[in-house]
RNA sequence: GGACCCGGAGUCGGUUGGUAAGAUGCUUCCUUUACACGGAAGAGACACGGAGUUCGAUUCUCCGCGGGUCCACCA
């Protein structure tokens, strides 16, 4: 069957079935070959394959297939972040509010829904993934290894129970992670109000409510004008009490007054500076957002307590002026009430002390592009304080641990008994050691413990751990990422197994829109994948990967790339078939080879040679222009039309040489172009040569004679060309007389090619003379 | 506010210490047995501003301006 005219859909379609039903991408552990290792990132199921997922899948997908025609065995394995927030959300959206373990299951439910339709997005973009190797975070496997990972983690000293300062919906009455704050923009209200029995200091607030917690009062330490408060003691407003003034380079000399109060709470500088300076901790309010140890005032609200405080300083003459000043408050996602800041029990995993033992190991892994690590350094450096794990929601895996309701001990899960759920399973021990009751945890992890020992559980871990597999070649994934996945799971893989988890990262940019903004559905500048493939193929969609921008740098999606990408695929088709004509009844033996055919296989080997560097070091822009440069201009503008004339007419031994020539730059062409638009690639090389792409083509002679004969040879035909169109004659229009003048170092050998700039232009005769320029000069008759 | 990335033809953009690929758009020509979703030819930028390093910078350093990403966010 002839190549025919290009039906991308079905061509699409066959490869799809191909590959499954060979299981062309099936990792054999027993195959003898080097192993290939990518850490995948598992995405959080949301129903549709969005452009940076495609982006990111196609880096992978580019390596993958790149490596296996290098002769590794790829380990391309495919799994998914479950549990979450939004899940949460969409699933009370639709049933309202269920029992505990029926919420769980709904949650698993529409999870395994969504997963099923993105899977098939995955495979019809045409990523290589071995699907016997995916995994789920909400698996009973998945939960035990998680767990057992804790248990670990908490042996060796490094989970603890804790009282710490948490982000709290006083509406939801519950933690919620930063991720699920939206910022919101209003008009408040400054106050400026006196501090001191004879008002020493005057303070600015937006919240005068938390008076009660106050703990001290900052100022910066080259503050001239405060230079005699700085150690001193200052009495609150309404309050009795004292504290003390301090001084901390934070504080913005130019806000306010210069002076700021702190109250542990209120808001995260508050916090912080409450940290870092060991004050004391007042609870500002309940889980309600009621105000406790706060005297007359405890109980209200915080909007009641607001109002009620402001008239009371304004009575006893404390309050010296308002303001009003536009701020920025963080609200929950879903309800949109102002978020506090609330201490509350938690979980924590130790990472402050570690800093530099992470990035010494992140240090040894490759990072690509470099500067991706300087990300990764800036926030290990910065980190304040230890990871908090603990989340009150139900969808997620639960902490393995049992606490004593009275001394607080904990008691972690036995090995044997993975995966548990504490707050409904019986406890390890009866009663804890003081006689006190054991409480089960009813929190669940963050998602960022479920997905950061993702290396270890492609490699088995920790029952059936292949220590081949570990640690991987490749981990690959998004910039906006680095400071959680990468920086969580560097870390935790470092601990559990004593070695970082991966040889190398591949970092993605962000995928902007046609605007230049990092696409998102608020902007409108949103497009999906099913949106570019209505009017493209799959193979234009993947190409447009590596043409949107070089690795790592954020990628703007434009439709002119992929309608180019798309062009690349017709002319890749067209030219194929103009081969597959051309070479009928091509048997190999005899051939006889021209100079233009030294030339077109020395620029094949050049092109070889740069696209194979451009791959190793992850260069997909600069593999695919070189590609696409070589096949366009030199194969198909030129070669093309110089050995027309062989095809067609010519004596059978220089026929072959063309024929031979063609094939063999195609051939090594499409084993090239194949890990970018492997479906067309597949389709072509199938049909002309039967068989499968198996290998990376090998780079042979580079002949420099050749090149420049070559290069003589078609600045002679562009001018002739231009001639012809100056004249407004038909490119194929007959000539009498083609004239060149040449490089006198070029005339002798030009000889070599004279026969075809003859045929090509279509010249009666063709004359050469030596010119004084390094130029090609042509006139024609 | 901090860190990082970027700033070049109308638009987009790769590389490069020695005066700048390619794509797209534009102009003109050509139905030539792979391709008119094609082919050929042509016009078009002296590389954000300033200072410095250098024999020489678009490419290196610093400052400023502008854009993007991530983080922080003002009591």
């Amino acid at each position: 069957m002839p190549l025919g005219k290009l039906d991308s859909k079905s061509v699409e379609e066959k490869w799809a079935k191909v590959w499954r039903e060979e299981g062309a991408h099936a990792f054999d552990a027993g195959s003898g070959k080097l192993f290939y290792v990518i850490d995948t990132p598992p995405p959080f199921p949301t129903g549709e394959f969005h452009m940076g997922g495609v982006l990111n899948w196609c880096y992978i997908d580019f390596v993958a297939r790149y490596k296996r025609l290098r002769g590794f065995e790829v380990l391309f394995p495919q799994g998914w972040d479950c549990h979450g927030f939004p899940t949460e959300v969409k699933v009370e959206e639709k049933y309202g509010r269920l029992p505990r373990n029926e919420f769980v299951e709904k949650c698993v439910e529409w999870t395994r829904d969504v997963i099923s339709t993105m899977r098939p997005q995955m495979n019809q973009m045409g990523f290589s993934i071995d699907w016997a190797r995916e995994y789920y975070t909400i698996a009973p496997e998945y939960h035990e290894a998680v767990q057992y990972s804790l248990l670990k983690m908490f042996d060796e000293g490094l989970v603890y129970r804790g009282n710490h300062v948490v982000l709290w919906c006083p509406k939801c009455e519950s933690a919620i992670a930063k991720a699920e704050t939206d910022e919101f923009h209003r008009e408040t209200v400054l106050n400026y109000v006196w501090f001191g029995k004879d008002k020493e200091l005057l303070v600015a607030t937006t919240r005068p409510e938390m008076l009660h917690a106050c703990v001290g009062v900052f100022v910066h330490p080259s503050d001239e004008r405060f230079k005699d408060f700085i150690g001193k003691e200052v009495e609150v407003p309404l309050l009795k009490k004292k504290v003390r003034i301090m001084s901390d380079a934070a504080v913005d000399k130019e806000f306010g007054t210069g002076a700021v109060m702190v109250c542990t709470f209120g808001d995260s500088q508050d916090v912080l500076w409450a940290h870092r300076h060991s004050l004391p901790v007042i609870d500002a309010f309940n889980e309600r957002g009621e105000l406790i140890n706060a005297g007359n005032y405890s109980g209200l609200s915080v909007k009641e307590a607001r109002e009620k405080i402001v008239v009371d300083l304004k009575a006893d003459g404390r309050l010296e002026k308002r303001e009003s000043l536009q701020q920025m408050v963080k609200v929950h996602d879903r309800c949109k009430s102002p978020v506090e800041l609330m201490r509350s029990s938690q979980w924590f995993v130790k990472t402050k002390e570690f800093k530099q033992e992470i990035l010494e190991a992140a240090a040894s892994i490759k990072w690509t592009p470099e500067h991706m690590f300087q990300k990764f350094r800036d926030w290990t450096e910065n980190l304040e304080w230890d990871w908090c794990i603990s989340r009150q929601r139900m969808f997620g895996i639960p902490l393995p641990f049992w606490y004593c309701g009275e001394c607080g001990k904990v008691y972690a899960a036995r090995e044997k008994d993975l995966p548990v759920n504490p707050a409904i399973d019986e406890p390890p021990v009866k009663e804890c050691a003081c006689g006190g009751k054991l409480v089960g945890e009813t929190s669940i992890c963050d998602g960022w413990i479920d997905s950061s020992i993702t290396p270890l559980i492609v490699a088995g871990w920790p029952h059936d751990f292949d220590e081949r597999l570990y640690p991987g070649a490749l981990r690959s994934q998004g910039t906006d990422i680095i400071r959680t996945w990468a920086f969580y799971t560097i870390f935790r893989c470092m601990k559990l197994a004593g070695e970082v988890p991966f040889k190398e990262v591949l970092v993605n940019g962000m995928v902007c829109g046609e605007d230049g903004k990092k696409m998102s559905k608020s902007l409108n500048n949103y497009v999906e994948a099913k949106d570019v493939l209505e009017k493209v193929g799959v193979d234009a969609l993947r190409q447009w990967a590596a043409l949107a921008g070089s690795t790592g740098k954020d990628n703007q999606f434009r439709w002119k790339d992929v309608n180019y990408a798309q062009s690349f695929i017709r002319k890749l088709w067209n030219a194929s078939r103009f081969v597959e004509k051309a070479s009928e009844g091509y048997s190999p033996g005899d051939e006889e080879y021209r100079v233009v055919d030294r030339w077109l296989e020395s620029r094949l080997n050049q092109t070889i040679e740069r696209v194979s560097k451009a791959m190793e070091s992850n260069d997909f822009y600069a593999a695919l222009t070189e590609l696409h440069s070589f096949f366009w201009h030199d194969y198909c503008d030129n070669y093309l039309e110089d050995v027309k004339y062989r095809v067609y007419g010519g004596d059978a031994q220089d026929r072959k040489g063309a024929q031979a020539t063609l094939v063999k730059a195609l051939k090594a062409v499409l084993e090239m172009v194949s890990p970018f638009a492997p479906f067309t690639a597949s389709e072509v090389y199938s049909k002309l040569f039967g068989g499968r792409i198996m290998e990376w083509p090998e780079n042979g002679f580079v002949d420099d004679k050749a090149l420049l004969l070559g290069k003589a040879l078609h600045d002679a035909l562009s001018l002739v060309r231009q001639q012809k169109a100056d004249k407004n004659l038909a490119l194929n229009a007959p000539l009498d007389e083609v004239s060149v003048e040449l490089p006198m170092d070029l005339v002798d050998e030009f000889a070599d090619v004279s026969d075809d700039l003859k045929a090509v232009s279509k010249a009666e005769t063709i004359t050469v003379n030596a010119g004084q320029s390094a130029e090609v000069k042509v006139i024609i008759r």
